[in-house]
DNA sequence: GAGACCGACGTTTTT
DNA sequence: CGTCGGTCTC
């Protein structure tokens, strides 16, 4: 078979090559089994060691998916493929750092040059290379979802969309659409037909600023995350002289969590790896990004797009013990899932799952507080417990009782410290330096002025982008003219400078009087625009640190936060977040119906489908025990609805598999 | 034109 | 509870 498939791209390459590299094969191939063996199973070492043709890897929950992807990178590596020439697309960055840290251990430090990242870093690094092509330039902004609004916001209002009487989509809702328009590869007209008709009378208006949009951004080297995407996919489809490069040094693909790629990565991938040295990795069972337009249905085609692809299964599940499968089998069993799999466990036994029952959120609170106490004198470290939970807020009120029991804890998901008003506001004025066009920025940091508004401040930016900075000087009057002449002094300094702290800390020397005016609780926002140095600390230059920011919100604190406290600690989790890991013990709370699945997925049958997906999610994070909970009595404002029933993922489940639990207080 | 104030309103998950 | 849009005053 791997001849075949290796005959038909060989022509493009030349004979030679490919004999040479393929040579040793046999050889490399029984030292590698003699070295490792022992640590895959059977399954798991077809695909560490499978033909370079395209490979499609259904790998289930807590199978060894991670271990096993580097293994295969490993192999690659032992074969003699040079690492640079290989690109691991992952989910997060963290994983990607993670599996090469780890493939570099198996086998030497090679493995650490392999490329790798998420889809949009890659695209960042690719397109700060080449975007050239299309018109970009290098130093291009990136823009996250809260600078894309905004853009968005004052370009509804510039149009004069405000008009009464008349109801336009909010930012929030243009964004989204502008999105799905984008990751999907669909018209304006489809988008608003499928998923916003009641916008369908307003559709001319929405169109004009979708373009108004789009040019905005071009002309001022702006690119949002959607942009990174499209524009590498521009790159691949239109520049044939680029994508051959592109394809020439990044021979072999490895793509993580194939299932939540979008229709415009799939496409990457296709174009990217159009010799068909593409492994994608994935479970279909745990696809839960659909809202930011991942399609699912991407790995059911897969074997389309790249004719003779070789499907493996890994399905012995190494995670969680019997009684945990057995009801994360009872919830997805009712799921139209299309690959057939069948994940089993050798870990017969362990806890049942239990199923509590709490009369309040408080009660919900106290008892997971407790039980963790429990744990704790059980032996369990804090580390290997966590709180998972659909949405952000749904752990506030634990958040409380935990700091009230002396539990520490890491919050993952929700809201990102970036994305916070200081830390974007300080940011700003970092960005700016870097991309003197970035007019989202120069927005930002000129309506921090008192005195300056969204009138002054769009006349300042015009007159910035004609004449440059410096011009702001003779425009200012009166009291602002001092202001903006502090901030063109800090701005000059700060462009003397050569080290990235300097940098910050003279724009912090600027900015800190002006947060201290705006907001009363500027001792706690300091804080965290120190911690915001520390975090800089490890990056060389400007440029490096603000992309990482934009791409990588969260990820970029959590490690310097795990680093500078070796203390044990507990994490409260997103579902989403918790994706790819595993603890011991797993608390899912607010396991209510209405609550999870949200009450505003009850309509549409695919949302429906992908909640319990997520809960399939959640209960796979599993090893040992997992306790889900649920408040009752409450009331749903929206609905005006009392909710008070278990999710209906789980209510079915006979008690042989979830047992129902009574909470009497005793304290 | 800036900024304070008032009433209305509401899903959530992330690169 | 916090954000949004509109209105009012300086």
């Amino acid at each position: 078979m791997h001849l075949a498939l290796g005959s038909k791209d060989f022509y493009n390459r030349g004979v030679k090559k490919y004999i040479l590299r393929n040579q040793p094969k046999q050889a490399a191939l029984d030292t590698f089994r003699q070295a490792y063996q022992s640590s895959l199973n059977e399954q798991q070492f077809q695909v560490a060691t499978a033909p370079d043709g395209p490979a499609l890897v259904i790998a289930g929950a807590g199978s060894g998916k991670t271990r096993t992807l580097i293994y295969r990178l490993a192999w690659l590596v032992h074969r003699g493929v040079p690492p640079e020439s290989i690109l691991l697309l992952t989910f997060t960055r963290r994983a990607a750092h993670e599996m090469l840290k780890r493939a570099a251990q198996l086998l030497d430090e090679r493995c650490q040059r392999v490329s790798g990242g998420t889809f949009h870093s890659v695209a960042a690094a690719i397109l700060r290379r080449y975007g050239k092509a299309l018109g970009l330039a290098p130093s291009f902004t990136i823009l996250d979802r809260s600078d894309a609004e905004d853009v968005i916001q004052l370009l509804r209002g510039e149009m004069g969309f405000s008009e009464k009487g008349k109801r336009f989509p909010k930012k929030g809702t243009l964004s989204d659409l502008f999105s799905k328009v984008q990751n999907r590869l669909l018209t304006l007209d489809e988008v608003v037909e499928q998923e916003y008709p009641h916008f369908t009378d307003q559709i001319e208006l929405i169109r004009s600023l979708f373009t108004r949009y789009q040019k905005y951004k071009t002309d001022r080297h702006l690119v949002d995350y959607d942009d990174l995407l499209v524009d590498l996919y521009a790159l691949l489809s239109e520049h044939r002289p680029i994508r051959d490069a592109l394809a020439e040094q990044y021979r072999h693909l490895l793509v993580d969590e194939y299932q939540d790629t979008n229709k415009i990565q799939g496409e990457i991938v296709r174009l990217l790896g159009r010799d068909g040295r593409v492994m994608a990795v994935g479970d279909d069972a745990q696809s839960i990004y659909s809202f930011r337009g991942a399609d699912f249905q991407n790995i059911l085609r897969f074997p389309n797009y790249f004719p003779g692809t070789e499907l493996y299964k890994l399905e012995e599940n190494y995670r969680s013990m019997q009684a945990i499968l057995d009801l994360a089998n009872a919830v997805i069993a009712e799921s139209a899932r299309q690959y057939p799999k069948h994940l089993f466990t050798r870990k017969e036994g362990g806890m049942k799952p239990a199923l509590v029952r709490a009369q309040d959120e408080s009660e919900q609170s106290r008892f997971v507080a407790q039980k963790i106490l429990e744990l704790r004198e059980e032996g369990i470290p804090l580390s290997e417990i966590a709180v998972l939970f659909r949405s952000s807020f749904h752990s506030f009120d634990l958040e409380i009782e935990l700091a009230r029991c002396n539990l520490p804890f890491e919050k993952r998901g929700g809201f990102k410290l970036t994305e916070t008003a200081h830390v974007k506001d300080l940011m700003s004025h970092l960005r700016i330096l870097v991309n003197p066009s970035d007019a989202v920025s120069w927005n930002r940091l000129l309506l921090l002025i008192p005195g300056i508004g969204p009138r002054t401040g769009q006349k300042m930016i015009a007159k910035v982008q004609q004449e440059g900075r410096e011009a702001l000087r003779g425009f200012a009057r009166g009291p602002q003219a001092e202001a903006i002449s502090r901030l063109l002094d800090m701005l000059a300094q700060a462009e003397r400078s050569d080290s990235l702290t300097d940098r910050i800390e003279q724009a912090m020397e600027y900015y800190l009087p002006l947060m201290k005016n705006k907001y009363d609780d500027y001792p706690k926002r300091t804080k965290d625009l120190e911690h915001l140095l520390v975090i800089a600390e490890r990056y060389r230059t400007l440029d490096r640190f603000l992309s990482d920011l934009a791409l990588e919100p969260e990820e970029s604190i959590i490690d310097v936060a795990g680093a500078d406290s070796d203390k044990e600690k507990l994490v409260l989790s997103t579902i989403h977040s918790a994706k790819g890991l595993e603890w011991r013990v797993v608390f899912l709370i607010w396991a209510l119906d209405g609550y999870f699945p949200s009450i505003y997925t009850f309509t549409d049958e695919a949302e429906l489908d992908e909640e319990r997906r997520l809960m399939y999610v959640a209960i796979t994070r599993t090893k040992e025990q997992i306790y889900l909970s649920y408040p009752i009595r409450i009331f749903h404002r929206t609905s005006r609805a009392f909710l008070s029933k278990p999710s209906r993922f789980i209510e079915s489940v006979p008690e042989e598999i979830l047992e129902l639990w009574m909470l009497s207080e005793e304290n």
